[in-house]
DNA sequence: AATGAATGAGCCTTCATTCAT
DNA sequence: GATGAATGAAGGCTCATTCAT
């Protein structure tokens, strides 16, 4: 075993490997793995620029592994199902999942870092997409799609269920990826705390205006 | 000893400027200013490397040109009201916006790169940004706004009508912010011709029925 | 013609592009391909570490160049055939081989600079040996073939004359190949002016004596 | 604290001393000195990145220790004397001597290592030729004299006599200095088992040839 | 008006080596 | 007796930029 990062476990690492991890998600997640430079990476573990290499092999085995624990850690800190039981009602649910993917992006710490990486990856995918969204992106969106497909008149097809959790899911990435244009527009918007909440509760509203009222399929008329 | 890019006219220029303008939209459309290299812009615009600090000074300013000059193509090709009379009813003035929008980042040729380049400002900011915000974004976000609040309920606070706003919009982005994840969900998906005219429908319709079911603000009652 | 090395011509290059390749030979031919360092060849070339890159795309291309234009150095210098006519005796083409062959290996300036990259690359081949062996090897090979062919009895089969070719030019190479251990053995061996005349000389006459005396094939009896 | 490796006896170390001489001699006989890695080696070794450092001191160390060993084994293997007695007849002895030579550089197994090594330190020579020079290839040198004196006419000049040796021993060493090149210009050639000994058989006969012919030295009239 | 040539800063990676245990 | 962790120097390469023409 001479490099460690063949090593799966990685458990008995010293300090080193903990402190990169943690300043390689706070380099991805502000400036996207490109601009990201390893020397500043290091610089902010404390430690050399050869330790990325040593623990991690590369760059972007550094940024899989980045993605892979705060995507545990994001996970474990706001779960997609919030504590709701499944048999919630949809409209309690839906509120949860807005609620808990604003705070994956937006709540500080490291619980925050795997939106905001997610969110950076969408924008300039790497080779690591394809994982992410196989482990983590669809089965977030057939959760929602079956939110979604509580709400909406029985019989909606396929395509507008797609579509419809998509605008659910837009309005919440919106206040990421924008963030910039946001912020310059309405200065006194923040993202935390109560404010956060009542953002939660717009895109709710929002979304369920429009799914409570989606209108019914067109039936055959029954003889 | 003037350098041309002082020269706010330029008619002297030669067509070298505006093959790099060109080329320029392209690439930035494509990549990100980042990303962007000088020497791939000048390949394509078949010129010198020196070219863009000739005639532009540095790479920033080049990028500053290309997004000024892109939005009067943009404009002009897709206008913000697509044609409708002022006192259009608000639906259709919706409707006009949300189709008018996608097309500005899905159509292809030069028309369709202000979109684009506005897409990637909002996720990836330069110094352009500010300028871009108050000459181009805010007018726009003030008049959907105006659309919007012809939808809502009279009376509606200045605050949801912006979120209102930002909702909708935020539809019309994701798929442009989002395209690498949503193409690996939904591999069918498709951005032009009739199946934009679709998804445009898509959204206009969950808008409006989200708009159109807003609770009205709760009055203070009348003896 | 965005880079300069896309140009075979390359005529009008700077003297830089010159300063490189001189530099580069003498680099290359002395610790090899892989010990030379681009830094210490721009060093010694007086020029930046990006010039490497800007007029052959990278180091091993640069080494490529090198090769080339050696070869026409060298051979226009110490022409294989030595000025001699094809129809020479045998005897006095094969003393010709052997000593040109011995000057382009040790005689002082870039003409002999051929023969040390050429042994070099036997020890530690790159990419180019291939290009080499077809362009300037296997002809040089035939030729030989075609002295010692003259030299031994009629009807020797082929496998031999290839080995007698080897062991003719392998004489010659020996004293580039193992000249650190020459030199420890025989500190007073020299290898220029008359004693490279005199090495040359024993070359022949070693391979003359036994080529002559080289056994004729066994004939079958005749009736 | 008393590093091992200042330890001449290294009686008391564990396997992993034997295991990283044995992989070292296998990668320095590869690749040459300079491009083998230590992690290279104590990757084959099993063994920690840090044990080269912690048995031998550094690199250079454990590639003389390889050395010093290699030699021990490859002499008892192939001695030079083949199993003649030193009165055999001068034919015998230099086909013998050709025969253990080829073999020492080219048969498989840990023997064989030592020819291999040899024959690298002839053309990158390191601080540890000057040694091997000394114990090793002088003595050697000084065998095959005394053969090669015994086939020439009595009265050869001592110069005479080392170029010839020399001529001997390059057909001998071509083989491997220029495998790459020969390889691609005779891809059928083979360097094991009965094609080695045909190749013994031809260097002995070419040599032998040239030596019994060799012209004898000019001796002053007797009245 | 424009360009070929050249530059220097910075990037990711590799390597032999050392330190603490 | 041995090792995992960490280091600093160096390597090849890329990039936006500048200079002389």
């Amino acid at each position: 075993m001479v490099e460690p990062f063949n090593n799966p476990a990685a458990a008995e690492s010293g300090p080193t490997r903990e402190h990169l991890l943690e300043a390689a998600g706070e380099v991805f997640g502000e400036v996207g793995f490109r601009a990201a430079t390893v020397r500043a990476i290091c610089q902010r573990a404390g430690a050399n620029v050869a330790a990325v290499n040593y623990h991690f092999g590369d760059k972007e085995a550094l940024y899989s592994a980045v993605l892979q624990q705060s995507c545990r850690v994001a996970l474990a800190a706001y779960p997609v199902d919030a504590g709701l039981p499944a048999d919630a009602p949809p409209e309690a649910r839906l509120r949860a999942f807005v609620r808990a993917f604003l705070q994956r992006i937006f709540s500080d710490g490291p619980a925050a870092r795997h939106g905001r990486l997610m969110a950076q990856e969408m924008i300039e995918p790497t080779a690591a997409l394809d994982h992410l969204v196989r482990e983590d992106i669809r089965p977030m969106a057939q959760r929602l799609a079956a939110i979604v497909s509580a709400l909406v008149p029985p019989g909606t097809d396929e395509a507008s269920l797609r579509r419809c959790s998509m605008s659910v899911v837009s309005q919440i990435l919106f206040y990421h990826h924008c963030r910039p244009v946001v912020s310059r527009l309405f200065p006194d918007l923040e993202f935390h705390g109560e404010k956060l909440d009542q953002l939660a509760e717009h895109i709710t509203r929002f979304s369920l205006a429009a799914l409570r009222h989606w209108p019914a399929p067109a039936e055959p008329p029954a003889a």
